[in-house]
DNA sequence: GTGAAAGCGCTAACAT
DNA sequence: ATGTTAGCGCTTTCAC
């Protein structure tokens, strides 16, 4: 005997044929007034919606999905949903998606490659309209090749694999990417550092696979050149994107590092602990070292003195990634390939953590 | 003619039976190296399997799902992502259900109850395995009632309602629960202030409506009388959760308000508004204000001084309420029902934003 | 305006 | 160990 529910007695859920026979129409009637999308009349609508509040029916999106319509699903890939740097992507994702009724199916990788493709493995199963990864990615060739071939059985099936915040693969993959101005960014923010007078500014934070990392360590090596300044690796200690790391190697070279009078940490996250191991050190916070972070999380106005970072537009990033995957909603694809790329600008927000350098030794 | 694929082109996704068409075997065999709990000749699956690579064949979880199989999904509806209590139980809710194979659908409310209700039908009809409300109800009557009726629903469906972070329904209804200590937290934090010589002791914000607010102001009045300190209506300013809310009202406050030595705000959200505020009125905490919160998410350690304010086990939470929900994975129910319900403690953790009140006026 | 019937892709008896 | 087949619940031609 087939198991007709999952619970421990064996209810039965009505169906449109239940509801057809209560209703005394056929099962095409029942669908139709549940899709209201052909005529059907008043007398009988009532009957039937009356009939499905009875039996307390609610329809099967599965069996909707299999008869051929939307699932009216966009999957979501994070690394982790309680860092803003995400959830405010996924919030973005989350409103997009409600506009088109669509519902997300969001999942957290802990950074784990593999985990990622896994799980765009299960939303494909579950036909997700899009399935979006979100965030940096590490350059491995074989994970790319993964990928590349996940996005092609994606397109296959008319659904679509956007790239959030990450640069395009190498092979060619029938991707949406949406991008940041990141390498931008960070120059924009060296130069602003530079621009204040300082010459020796310490790197901090990022891991050095990570595209994310690669691209504001360019755009603040940039920045150095442009203004003549020799770059110098003692200067760009990588390592993570945890508050942990930012206090501890802060603590490290305050105490035996090279000498610098400002700091770009990775990301907001890094310049917090950075903070703390400043205060903590006695160091102040701009007259003694100024301090810069990236993303412009609420954590950045939380600090005191309130950082200076470089804003992402995270939320419309979600937001776009949809928009480019879902063409339109129910309306019928306007265009051939929506294979589309955007990429949004960033810049920077000044705020109370940079000050020129002080004359004096910064060492204590 | 149907629509094959909502692409602009009309591809079709492999199936089970051109898989079992190209390895020369029947749709059953391909099923069984599918869930690969059945025996299958060693020879026959690889076959099979190659059969899969060629095809880039991917299982239709909507077929499988209406074949009678679990969905494998849980839903959760919170009222924001980006605000880190719901964070942190989404993380739980989303681990857990990861343990047991399980995708989660999530949407947001943005506080709205009937968005709210519209999203569990929403869910009700992917077939979700349970799914979760989180957070604060407000005690509207006719809400309830729907709610229990979805709830009814559900459960007839072998489905169930969890509610996490929130009284039972007053109506009787089969609903799994999660709750923490709201109201003893609220009492203990309160006690604490109370403790360091503090008499008049401002609330500020939250909801008025919300159960999390009259549970946290009931414990905040139960401290207060156990002091036997008479309670002044004016020193409980309910107003919203919000940051900017936290700011205003406590500089109203500050400007013409009534006496207090100490705050405590609704949450720690509000807290660090109001935490703004006293230092743009050159207020100092603790020297000459304390202030507590209630939640203990990050920005409680990053404040200056760091704040002291409740424990909620968040993550746990999240995780308890799946577990409550779904009966042990694939082995069948090893009880009839299992309405369960947890309650989880909370505690206070002592930081630095308290002191006894000054002997000094307050006010400035 | 409404009904009959053919699938959609998969699983699970039941045979063999 | 493997094949046959009957659904699962819904949508959608195609008739009427």
């Amino acid at each position: 005997m087939r198991r007709q529910s999952s619970a421990a007695d064996g209810q039965r859920r009505a169906t449109v044929t239940d509801v057809a026979r209560l209703a005394g129409v056929s099962t095409a009637t029942v669908s139709r007034v549940l899709n209201r999308n052909y005529p059907v009349a008043t007398a009988t609508r009532e009957r039937v919606e009356e009939a499905m509040r009875e039996l307390g029916y609610v329809v099967n999106a599965h069996a909707r999905a299999l008869a051929g319509v939307s699932g009216r699903t966009v999957g979501i890939i994070v690394s982790e949903v309680i860092d803003p740097f995400y959830a405010y992507i996924a919030r973005g994702v989350e409103r997009e998606a409600a506009l088109g009724d669509r519902l997300c199916l969001v999942c957290c990788t802990q950074g784990d490659p593999q985990r990622e493709l896994a799980f765009i493995e299960l939303m494909h199963e579950r036909r997700a309209d899009a399935v979006i990864v979100v965030g940096g990615s590490f350059a491995d060739r074989s994970y790319t090749t993964e990928l590349a071939r996940r996005a092609r059985e994606l397109d296959a099936g008319g659904s679509k694999l956007v790239l959030c915040g990450r640069p395009p693969l190498d092979e060619p993959a029938p991707t949406a990417s949406v991008e940041y101005d990141n390498e931008g960014g960070a120059f924009a923010i060296t130069d602003h550092l530079l621009a204040q007078g300082h010459e020796r500014i310490l790197y901090l934070g990022g891991p050095p696979a990570l595209s994310t990392t690669r691209e504001r360590l360019a755009g603040h090596r940039r920045a150095l050149e442009l203004r003549g300044i020799a770059r110098d690796p003692e200067l760009e200690q990588l390592g993570s994107f945890s508050r942990a790391f930012g206090r501890r190697r802060m603590a490290e070279l305050l105490k035996e590092g090279p000498e610098f009078t400002a700091v770009f940490a990775a990301n907001d996250i890094v310049a917090a602990g950075a903070a703390q191991a400043l205060e903590e050190a006695g160091v102040r916070v701009p007259q003694d070292m100024s301090l810069v972070g990236y993303d412009d999380i609420p954590v950045a106005q939380e600090l005191r003195p309130r950082l200076t970072t470089v804003h992402i537009p995270l939320e419309e990033m979600g937001r776009q990634a949809v928009r480019l995957a879902v063409s339109g909603g129910d309306e019928d694809d306007w265009r051939e390939q929506t294979t589309g790329a955007v990429r949004l600008g960033t810049h920077i927000v000044v705020r109370d953590s940079v000050a020129a350098p002080s004359k004096h030794a910064r060492r204590v």
